[in-house]
DNA sequence: GGGAGATACTTAACATGTTAAGTGAATGCG
DNA sequence: CGCATTCACTTAACATGTTAAGTATCTCCC
């Protein structure tokens, strides 16, 4: 079997850690997790969302996000509302507080992108995220759902 | 502030999901964890490794790694013994069961491993490694430790 | 219009990620 | 030697990942 340091999942995983890395000790200043991040994030470019539509912009499952919602309206950051036409959906949004929250973290954040940037070079990175988007792709809907094959 | 959607951080967590979503399944009917996986593979390389050594080539803290091989050790997937010169160390090591369980996951393991290698395209996926560990080696001790400048 | 099934979300339970603190053993140096 | 420091690992505490189960609401079709 091949030497699984070499594999694709460590690959990924390595050069992920790497780059959140970086990122990690800024967030914390501010109290702030990575997936806390991408969620403020998140909603600062949309007027509001669902949550089903937020778990999937910010790539969370629905358990984590539906914690970390309750934690960020508790800490006032975002605010909630049930849908008038369906009772069964909320829809979520940034509140004045996490956009200031935001804009006190972006600038770091940014410079820390740029530096990466910078040390990767710009041209690379670009085909790197390619290579990953088409990964991605070559993979969607494989083993994605129950696809109609086994038990159950 | 650029889509966040497609930046560098959830383009690799979405292209490693997608590759873990193929192997999870089949890791999980036999019990295991991805975690559980990568230290039963980096101990079957070998004949036996200090904790701290198999945390760097599992890529897991040490705490995670501590509850990780207690269970494994519960369930007599590894052993442990401490190091006579040493009494701090342990050397930990794959047990018999360990490896016939491994050798259970592991054809199921390499089908997909390659079904992925021929879906992507064989020279893309070493060249995406290749960038991969570029990558890494590109932020390699930037923000990793307290490197002497900051408070403390 | 009413009940079975689908939907949107939440809770629960267990495993890991992450940082800080704790514990016992080795080391170095005065 | 003695003891402060370092080292290897473990525990603790809290946040998220992951799957299964639960709850309320809505839809659709008879």
């Amino acid at each position: 079997m091949r030497d699984f340091s070499r594999s694709l999942p460590m690959s990924l995983l390595r050069a992920r850690e790497a780059v959140m890395r970086q990122f990690r000790p800024s967030l914390r200043e501010h109290g702030l997790t990575e997936q806390q991040w991408r969620i403020l994030r998140a909603l600062a470019a949309i007027e509001a969302a669902e949550v089903t539509e937020l778990a999937r912009t910010a790539f969370l499952l629905g358990p984590s996000l539906s914690r970390i919602l309750r934690d960020l309206e508790a800490r006032n950051l975002i605010e909630r509302k049930t849908a008038k036409a369906d009772q069964r959906r909320s829809m979520v949004s940034i509140s004045k507080e996490g956009v200031k929250l935001m804009a006190s973290v972006a600038p770091t954040s940014e410079a820390i992108y740029a530096e990466i940037t910078s040390r990767f070079g710009a041209r690379k990175l670009a085909e790197l995220q390619e290579m990953l988007g088409e990964l991605e792709q070559s993979l969607a809907g494989l083993g994605a759902g129950n696809e109609a094959s086994a038990e159950e």
